[in-house]
DNA sequence: TTGAAAGCGCTAACAC
DNA sequence: GTGTTAGCGCTTTCAA
């Protein structure tokens, strides 16, 4: 590794000049150095020390991913398609701004917080994030930050989330169901405080348009480890025949939960029907291939990454919660129970 | 952000010494100064800053995941999720030792080098790469190297590959697709450098124990880049009739393949058998479920990580080629066309 | 058009 | 135990 005070005692010139034609800074540079110069450049392949250029310019060129590890959650974050494609999205969205990309997880938001700041990140990419974890990392870091799929109940902080119309979501989907003729529906979630519980207003308003109750027995909360998930499923299980139709919040749920149930002889959709939501390859691939909500994730990834870099441009966006479309998919995994009341307006049709 | 100097000048000591409890010197510091430096760190939430502490010791603690996107191929590739598994499995493996992860994506490997160099990367974990590029990141980056699924046909850099036993795969499916009296069996690859490559010899093998000749016609290489890969499905769906079984190199093309075969009405297995390679949860969930080869995957991440620390640790291996083991896992997507010649081993059974 | 010099925040050899 | 000092590789004022 060659570095620019060599390169400035081999030619018997300041570092500073070096530096000059380095960074393209022709004007304060004679053209004849500049090409002896370049030429030593090309000829050493010489590469600037990121570490030394970010201490001497105070900055990183870093973006951070941070993903919150819930210890009751994947034991892998990546094996879920929703999170794959966010970063492929994310990934070449940073590179392109000639930005560098760097995930942190962990369950600890301390230790997040601190590598973060300890890197000196220019800018972070909050992933499903709940509103004290937020809090605790915008206490410690000032500078440009992004959501994606989190909720802030409270109007405390100043924040961009790049949203999803959850409600709809869970509307159009109960709506859907409510259509088709079922009445005991189940919704299964994984947690109460982010998307899925918006999605679960949605869910809400439906029953409500029907005139149907809300109950709370219908709303069922996977508990999404590894290990305890095999005990959620057996839960769930017991229950199944209280329901006709289950209601899920992901498609990577629908498709493993159809999966465990199969195994124990239910047959989807006769005996019942599932949704999803995300509308990702799982779902097509699925037997039966599964009526889900579909999103957006690259896009949504695209246009985190777009007000991120405006605003690290300096742009001071005021509060801005973004609700990306969403539309129901219908495919092969409800059953019709009755024939519509209406003839409902569901254009949507299978990919 | 508050720096070491700042505190030593607020307890009107040196440097050295707050730099010395900071790093847990205690033998160095006396117990009444420690207490008194510990209690301004907290105080105010001091955080190294990682550009200086890698400047002055001339490291990173980063290491570099490189993944030569060909254009080609993936628009996205952490989609494929082989590469998010192995990915999780990365991370966690990194972080563990207290290093950070650093994804370099890029169809030139130059600009991939540049970065790697410029970052004083400490190790590299190179997937999927061909011979060239790997000579290319070695000729400019000597530290330690680890590779997966990367074959180096010729014996010129020492080298640790972290592969799987890609031929005994491939025989043992072709093995499996002939004694269910398959004899019209497309390959399906998506290059011929790399490990596809040596899943056809063991498929060579499997044919000439058979007694068969290789016939080139049923090699099919997809192109597989969004745009081309609707080409390649028409050229695959117009010669399709001249084959009983289809033998794909991941079970992700199998099962993109299917879907599309699928809605031109082929129907799976009785008009066409399909097979698969990784058991990714695409395998279990498809319609018919993928009879395929197994990998652990989570495994080769750790395995690779493991090499990859031992030699930062200093450890220098010789050039080493593991081939994990691979195993036949049959579901349903192959028909029976014969009963088997001989009552075969084949003791595998759905996951 | 060029160069000297200070500084980014931290570490480490060495002297006290 | 503690402090002085130089240095990691680069940028950047400012003066020449």
């Amino acid at each position: 590794m060659i570095t620019i005070k060599e390169m400035a005692e081999m030619l018997g010139i300041s570092t500073t000049t070096v530096s000059n034609v380095i960074n393209g800074k022709t004007s304060e540079v004679s053209q004849k150095t500049a090409e002896k110069v370049q030429k030593l450049l090309d000829e050493y392949d010489y590469v600037p020390n990121m570490n030394a250029k970010n201490l001497a310019q105070n900055h990183s060129r870093l973006i951070g991913i941070v993903l919150k590890r819930r210890k009751d959650k994947y034991e892998n974050i990546f094996t879920d398609p929703f999170h794959g494609e966010l970063l492929g999205a994310l990934e070449s969205a940073i590179r392109e701004q000639g930005y560098y990309m760097m995930i942190y997880i962990s369950e600890d938001i301390e230790e997040i917080v601190r590598n973060i700041v300890g890197w000196n990140t220019e800018g972070l990419i909050l992933i499903g994030m709940l509103h004290d974890d937020y809090l605790k990392i915008r206490s410690k870091y000032k500078k440009p930050a992004v959501l994606i799929d989190s909720y802030t109940p409270k109007n405390i902080a100043r924040y961009v989330n790049i949203g999803l119309d959850d409600e709809e979501g869970g509307y159009l989907m109960t709506k859907y169901l409510l259509d088709c003729g079922h009445r005991k529906i189940a919704f299964l979630a994984d947690n109460m405080e982010g998307v899925d519980y918006i999605r679960y207003t949605g869910h809400q308003r439906a029953l409500q348009e029907y005139g149907l109750d809300i109950d709370l027995d219908n709303l069922i909360v996977i508990r999404p480890s590894k290990y305890e998930r095999q005990g959620s499923m057996e839960e769930i299980y017991a229950v199944a025949h209280k329901f006709t139709a289950f209601m899920c919040c992901s498609d990577y749920y629908a498709v493993t939960l159809m999966k465990y149930l199969k195994a124990k002889g239910i047959r989807f959709p006769e005996d019942l029907s599932i949704t999803g939501f995300d509308d990702n390859l799982y779902a097509q691939l699925a037997c039966p291939s599964l009526t889900t909500i579909h999103q957006d994730i690259f896009q949504r990834g695209t246009i985190a990454a777009e007000y991120l870099f405006k605003m690290i441009d300096g742009w001071n966006p005021k509060t801005t919660n973004l609700s990306l479309p969403v539309r129901l998919v219908v495919r092969d995994s409800v059953k019709l129970l009755n024939p519509p009341e209406d003839d409902s307006s569901d254009d949507s049709s299978a990919l």
